[in-house]
DNA sequence: TTATGTGCAAAACATTTGCAGGAGT
DNA sequence: ACTCCTGCAAATGTTTTGCACATAA
């Protein structure tokens, strides 16, 4: 665990690393705090988003902008594509390769400096799918 | 304009979308309460809200789940990407081919049923980059 | 020792909602 | 008339922040 400088290995820091990094769900904040406060119960809810921010800054985990009203956060940094449930909201992981080259095909229509892009596939997951089966 | 069932014409509504309709940037709900509330002093934030979420509902207007922490909205349905400018947060067209075929690659690595997807772009944006050049 | 981090609570935002009165059809 | 819609304000949900104390380096 390498931790860059200004950003010390604190007891709070870790344990919000090893939480997030046990889970291929990719947890709201709310969800890393209720994982992390079974261990540390008197931890801040403050504390869990200045550290999921600090480490997404330092590139150590990956801050999900995604659809939806929250933001999500990912151990895994290699870039990734995702989907998300329309119905409960879920996010999964969609291992197709990434398509470097649009990057360069999109330079050419728009005026901006291109920096990356993301793919966010929509869809209906499989418990979704079973329970709308059931229910019709 | 053909409204659905259930959906009466009322002023509020039909000024909504003729602002939404007059500009090419992406608002705000709050954008658009201003652009709004010039013709209409008295409509309240609520009904702006109600009234993007019911046009979007219907597939009259699109909204845009962005990264950023605010939704934004588009007059133009066809399906397209976007680019969000990681300073300023303006968000732009990309008039690239739509990739459908992605869609199909997609599901054959993950378990959902494929509804779509989205590529959001990010980078820096012409007056951004005039900016930062000026500064340094 | 000292800058950085923490817990707690309040503040700041974005969005939604309940309700009584208003307006489209 | 009979719904649906609106303005207003309050409520909700998520994220950020101020501050006094604690702790890693």
């Amino acid at each position: 665990m390498d931790f860059l400088p200004n950003m010390r290995l604190t007891t709070q820091r870790q344990i919000i690393l090893e939480e997030l990094g046990k889970v291929t769900s990719h947890p709201t904040a709310n969800e890393v705090y209720d994982m992390v406060r079974k261990r540390l119960p008197r931890i801040g809810l403050g504390t869990v988003y200045r550290n999921l921010e600090l480490l997404a800054e330092n590139g150590i985990i990956l801050k999900l902008e995604v659809g939806g009203t929250q933001k999500r956060f990912d151990a895994t940094i290699e870039s990734h594509y995702h989907i998300r449930c329309s119905v409960c909201g879920r996010v999964d992981d969609v291992d197709i390769e990434v398509q470097e080259e649009i990057n360069e095909t999109a330079a050419k229509s728009c005026d901006y400096k291109i920096l990356g892009h993301h793919i966010e596939f929509s869809g209906i997951c499989n418990e979704c799918s079973a329970k709308e089966t059931v229910l019709h």
